[in-house]
RNA sequence: GCGCCUGUAGCUCAAUUGGAUAGAGCAACGGACUUCGGAUCCGUGAGUUGGGGGUUCGACUCCUCUCAGGCGCGCCA
């Protein structure tokens, strides 16, 4: 269940620590935070310890001194094979054979489970993620959101957390009046009447689809007369919006992803949530009206903000005061721990809105929002701005359409969130071919290719027990047990940093790995001995191909 | 003006969260197929990590100043 091998160095280290204190070698009482890090050099080792530099700070020896002791102790564990002190200060440890191959056997047996953990102990989590207004198709900025929200879900759940899905539609407020009335407009004009478009309205071309599918399919209910009546509006507006979240679902489903759950904004309002958190924030003197408006004191909990209206002078609630009755939900739910994937032009909510969840009571890192810098489209040199009111937007699922929802996931998903990235059509289109997704995907490919000629010739497998794994021995068989080893310290990683980035990251390292192995090494029709070890190693590297490809929504195909 | 993010090879990005000689892909050039899929492999060139200063055994990473770009600063959502 967990294979991390950092941790079984780290407690060797802390017991090595313990003998050393024991033995009145030191006398020193806290024991310092581990840190195991990978080498970039293979002499250096496969994993190494920068634990000499820490302790001869505090201790009044040197590191060589410092690493002998530690050396000492290490050396005696058959997992390592060699320990040896790297001036100036790092230890420089080298896994054994024994264990790399106990890893092969692992993957094979544990499959999956493999790279599975238990330290999210079953807690509750949510990951909200895209929640685009259902004013218009989601934009190629929805994608990355959705991509990145999918992934953590996926990692986390690895991580033995029980996780949730969900989607939040912002159904009410001005902008869906604008909508409405937009549709409205459209409908007119289709009538044959002169109308004045909407200075602010929706301008794209979906609206105008819209107004001709509601000209059908609401024929008995609207108005024959030209006049829009707040009736008439909200009629639109729930069939507009009901029809704009159906191809939002639609596209998503395209992309891989599935929610567990569409909650909306009008729900809260109905069900009087949102009166009912801010009379409770009232109760605790966080509320103070002033002009008419009820405001909240954001500057309580952050001095460099001001502080916000959540209800307006005209007596309507704003969207902060909706939202923090949603927030309040879904801590209520049972949730232990939110995530909410926002845009960076969301970034100055932040403060506000966790200051609020700390007004109720809950503790400031029950939220984490995740914040992922905004998609700059291109078109070759040509920037595409993205609006969705006036219409000037690359939709998602042209994307798709164009590079396809695994080259866009990939994509998404290789660069780390605090990084603005440019999306060029143009490019992404011609890389097609080369694109690193499908070289990644091919390793897999080639993997199960190789596995169906050996299952063809009659090649039997003997018992995981009598496989001779001591014939791996060429450098591109190690190189490839080692990146195996460390995939689940990898998987954990990603799971508290939340930057499912770094898994691209490991795909490409062992699909390169891979292909150079494959060029050097024949694995049928070897020695019999030679090749059973070289099929369980392939079979094991294309469960953990596939593993992490599933992890990213990405498919492993078995052909290309 | 204030807050957040970014600046790394010609281009797009990594860099194990402060580690050792900063790495990949694309593009360019030169090689490798009668054997498991050439969507592959091998090699070559390419860098003052925007710039200055500081912190320490050690800095792309932290602090400070500065230049450039993005986003935000509503009784919009």
């Amino acid at each position: 269940m967990n294979n991390s091998v950092k941790l079984l160095i780290e407690n060797n280290l802390k017991k090595a620590l313990q003998e050393a204190k024991n033995s009145g070698l030191v006398s020193w009482e806290d024991l310092p935070p581990v840190f195991i890090s990978q080498p970039k050099r293979e002499e250096w080792g496969d994993l190494s310890t920068n634990l000499p530099f820490l302790l001869s700070e505090k201790w009044d020896l040197s590191t060589s001194e410092i690493a002998q002791i530690l050396i000492a102790s290490l050396q005696k564990e058959d997992f390592l094979s060699r320990v040896e002190f790297a001036p100036p200060g790092f230890i420089n440890l080298f896994i054994s054979p024994n264990y790399l191959h106990q890893t092969l056997e692992n993957i094979l047996t544990q499959k999956e489970g493999f790279t599975r953990f238990s330290y999210g102990e079953g807690r509750r989590v949510q990951v909200e993620f895209v929640s685009a207004n259902p004013t218009g198709p989601l934009h190629v900025g929805h994608g990355r959101a959705a991509a990145v929200g999918d992934s953590l879900a996926n990692i986390l759940s690895k991580a033995g957390y029980q996780v949730q899905k969900e989607y939040y539609v912002n159904d009410v407020g001005g902008q869906i009046e604008r909508l409405s009335r937009s549709v409205w407009a459209r409908l007119e004009e289709l009538e044959g009447r002169k109308v004045s478009f909407p200075e602010d309205g929706y301008k794209g071309d979906y609206i105008i689809q819209i107004a001709k599918e509601a000209k059908d399919g609401l024929r008995d209910k609207l108005p024959a007369s030209c006049k829009s009546s707040q009736k008439t509006l909200k009629l639109l507006a729930d069939f507009t919006i009901r029809k704009i979240l159906d191809k939002i679902k639609e596209d998503l489903t395209r992309f891989g992803v599935k929610y567990d759950s569409w909650v909306t904004e009008s729900g809260f309002h109905k069900g009087n949530q949102v009166s009912e958190v801010i009379s409770s924030l009232k109760d605790k003197g966080f509320v103070y009206e002033k002009g008419g408006a009820l405001w909240f004191k954001t500057s309580e909990f952050f001095k460099t903000e001001e502080d916000r209206v959540l209800r307006r002078k005209s007596g309507e609630y704003t969207y902060f005061a909706s939202d923090i009755a949603y927030h309040q939900d879904k801590f209520r739910r049972g949730l232990n721990w939110v995530i909410d994937v926002w845009g960076a032009d969301h970034i100055g909510y932040v403060p506000r809105l966790k200051a609020a969840i700390q007004a109720l009571g809950y503790p400031g890192d029950s939220l984490r929002v995740i914040i992922y810098q905004l998609v700059t489209l291109k078109r070759g040199e040509k920037r595409i701005s993205a609006s969705t009111r006036k219409g000037e937007f690359v939709p998602l699922s042209q994307v798709l359409d164009e590079v396809g929802k695994e080259a866009a996931r990939f994509f998404f998903l290789s660069r780390t969130c605090d990084s603005h990235l440019d999306f060029d059509l143009e490019l992404a289109k011609k890389q097609t071919p080369e694109n690193p997704v499908f070289y990644v995907q091919y390793a897999h490919a080639r993997i199960s290719s190789i596995l169906n000629k050996a299952k063809n010739k009659g090649t039997k497998m003997p018992p995981l027990s009598k496989v001779k794994l001591d014939l791996l021995v060429a450098p591109e068989e190690r190189k490839l047990m080692r990146e195996l080893c460390l995939l689940p310290d990898i998987i954990k990683e990603v799971g508290e940093s939340l930057e499912p980035h770094r898994l691209t990251v490991w795909l490409q390292s062992v699909a390169t790995i891979f292909h150079q192995f494959y060029t050097l090494h024949q694995v049928i029709g070897q020695d019999e001995d030679l090749s059973s070890a070289r099929l369980l190693l392939v079979k094991a590297v294309q469960i953990c191909l596939r593993d992490v490809l599933n992890l990213l929504g990405i498919s492993a195909p078995e052909k290309m």
